[in-house]
DNA sequence: TATTGTTATACTCTATAACTATA
DNA sequence: TATAGTTATAGAGTATAACAATA
């Protein structure tokens, strides 16, 4: 790959195939323990880490790059009984999302499996001082992502509609 | 998340959140500047590594999780004509994929976008000895995982129907 | 028998645009 | 006018199973 030097696209690449490999892995294992997509674990995991109830944009932050696709998670989700949502007293136009205890369950269920999986994965190659070292370094990286202005850099030619998706967010 | 420690629980979060926007990231500008999935893209990248031509299952190693999945993609790129296959005279049951000029000419037209959006994003946040390390640790994780038998200590998998009558117990 | 690859099919997920309702 | 959320819909991608052909 011309224009990047050999350490960065060996760091490069490595990130990428971990991660891919990683998803792969924990996805298939959220079907199997507890019938869930790699979404809706984080989803409930965010509402478990929440003392239980957000309302549907504070839940979408970092998930899901579309409001429909919150909406279509959600659904799934509710449907399930893992989730409940209700009209938020505060503020009329926003909804109110609640993990239910048969979500918590669910949680309590796929739980135990995914630590493992991601102590087996990623953790059992690294000493302490590597996790932290990692930590650091991709910490770094996900602000930097958090930081940018999606769209700036991006060539303005080609298409103006994917851009403004991103930015309305 | 309990079982895990916080070094690790941190390391674990930044690395997948970091991952999803890269990832989300890259298939923004793929899309825009060649028109290409980041499959599409990582298939031509490996046939313009390996001089041009590659067998499918050669191809499909570490990009794709199915065989059904990789002849789609394939389909693809040779409708765009970005490659060609064409029956294997070494073996007849395989078919060789050859990049074509113009995929070659497609790679050329994303490349400096690609490298210049993963120097910004990734990068840019590093220090030469940063690379290096982060190279080093991702290298391990990523060759963890391709040790790991993908699915043979994975149980055996249920059906919906059977899943469905225990969950309702 | 095992392997390579394709096809048929069904399913999941994503995203845009149009819409309602409230701030 | 701007924001929160839903819906309709269309398209992209994925995976399993059945299949044909070759090793």
């Amino acid at each position: 790959m011309p224009g990047l030097p050999p350490r960065q696209l060996g760091a490069y690449f490595a990130l990428v195939e971990a991660a891919s490999l990683l998803q792969h892995a924990v996805e298939q294992q959220l079907k199997a323990d507890g019938d869930l997509s790699y979404i809706q674990f984080q989803l409930l995991m965010r509402l478990f880490g929440a003392d239980g109830r957000l309302t549907m944009t504070e839940l979408a932050d970092g998930v899901v790059y579309s409001r429909s696709g919150l909406t279509y998670q959600a659904g799934l989700l509710e449907k399930a009984a893992l989730i409940t949502r209700a009209p938020d007293p505060r503020d009329d136009r926003a909804t109110v999302v609640t993990i239910t205890d048969a979500g918590r369950e669910r949680i309590d269920r796929v739980l135990p499996g995914h630590v493992e999986l991601v102590r087996r994965l990623v953790f059992a190659p690294l000493s302490d001082q590597d996790v932290s070292t990692l930590g650091d370094l991709m910490g770094r990286v996900r602000d930097q992502m958090r930081a940018e202005p999606p769209r700036s850099a991006a060539p303005r030619k080609r298409s103006q509609r994917n851009r403004d998706a991103r930015d309305s967010r």
